[in-house]
DNA sequence: CGTCTATTTGAATGTACTCAAAAGCGGTGG
DNA sequence: CCACCGCTTTTGAGTACATTCAAATAGACG
């Protein structure tokens, strides 16, 4: 069950270490938490109705989280890419029933940390705790940022952002879900692209 | 300069002390940070560009936060009433000039803490920083669950939700402001309340 | 090569938008 | 108290844009 320093992925060490300020020991302490899991491709890492019992650290892989209507149509909020987290921070807190999907996109290597152990390690180690309320300020201004750029912009100028801001993107979602998560059918994406190719 | 308990909202101090945690002298120290401000209708309590160095406790009025677009359309991403705290979370801690137009839609009355304020009395008291970080979780969770309800429901169904969940709200705010919240333009609001009545 | 899925294209539709004007409402001053 | 002014809301007509439904093409994978 224990992780080797090999197995992770640099950045995780680099990121505890050298931004977040852990000794060796309390990184060591804190790597103890985790636990590694592969969720492969189309499998889903959480569905809507279920609590989230794990933050997980995206070692190798790709995701989407999205919601569902009442007609089962699907909207993605985000997707996340190696060195990021997913989980679903409401129903981690609050032990509530998530709303949120979480699917592998492409297959998932986890590194993942339990409610309960997340709790002792942010106790035990303060700058812990500090980065964890980090994280949730800055995931909530992205969030924000988001939902500005949802109401503010046009199709077109949210699918041009995109492409200036990440472009590697595309080389790895389906473009039917960069359209969900631009807030446009996929019929509507293509026949932008083609308008823009056409310029 | 010092701040008397009739002057506040009586839900000011019986959040602190009953919800926080706060000892009588601990509410005390707490509440010499802050000072009141009037700001009337219409008037800005922050202007994108500007940096925000307060965070502010709405002790009486309402407020509207919005974004405004290279065409100078405005896209107001929440309200806020009595007992609500305003600001732009970000800019206050980043020290960056905020993207937000926050103004007062009723006269407001406020107690506002300076960021310093705020950070010595996290310092001091460390369950306002608890309260802080929990305030930072609650307003993302919401945050992200609007951009969930933009995304997911039709204008009809977001009106229906809101009329719901806040009838309060067509009280005192104007539709146009409404509209915007719902992403929508004031005529479309028009028609679609005119349909929904008809019923 | 064949099957399955993703993407593109086409045609018709619908919904919210724009522009424009009228009606409603509130406040001010005569 | 009423008349006028400014602002908000409603109504009307026409338009634009993304959507829907349907089908064709292209790509990926066994």
């Amino acid at each position: 069950m224990h992780l080797y320093r090999s197995e992770i992925s640099p950045l995780f060490a680099e990121t505890f270490i050298n931004k977040v300020g852990l000794t060796e020991s309390e990184f060591e302490s804190f790597l103890s938490g985790f636990r590694r899991e592969f969720v492969p491709r189309k499998y889903f890492l959480l569905k809507a109705g279920q609590v989230c019992n794990d933050h997980s650290y995206l070692n190798v892989g790709s995701t989407r989280t999205y919601t569902m209507d009442d007609k089962g149509g699907e909207h993605i909020l985000f997707f996340a890419f190696e060195d990021w987290w997913v989980g679903d921070l409401e129903s981690l807190e609050t032990g509530l029933p998530s709303n949120l999907y979480i699917q592998a996109i492409e297959d998932c290597e986890l590194l993942c940390i339990s409610k309960m152990d997340l709790i002792k390690q942010k106790a035990c180690i303060p700058k812990i705790q500090e980065w964890h309320n980090a994280k949730i300020s800055k995931t909530h201004y992205r969030t924000l940022n988001r939902l500005a750029e949802v109401k503010s912009q046009t199709p077109e100028e949210r699918y041009v952002n995109l492409i200036n801001k990440h472009p590697q993107i595309f080389q790895r979602i389906p473009l039917q879900y960069i359209a969900s998560y631009l807030d446009i059918e996929p019929q509507s994406l293509s026949r932008l692209r083609k308008r823009l190719s056409e310029k």
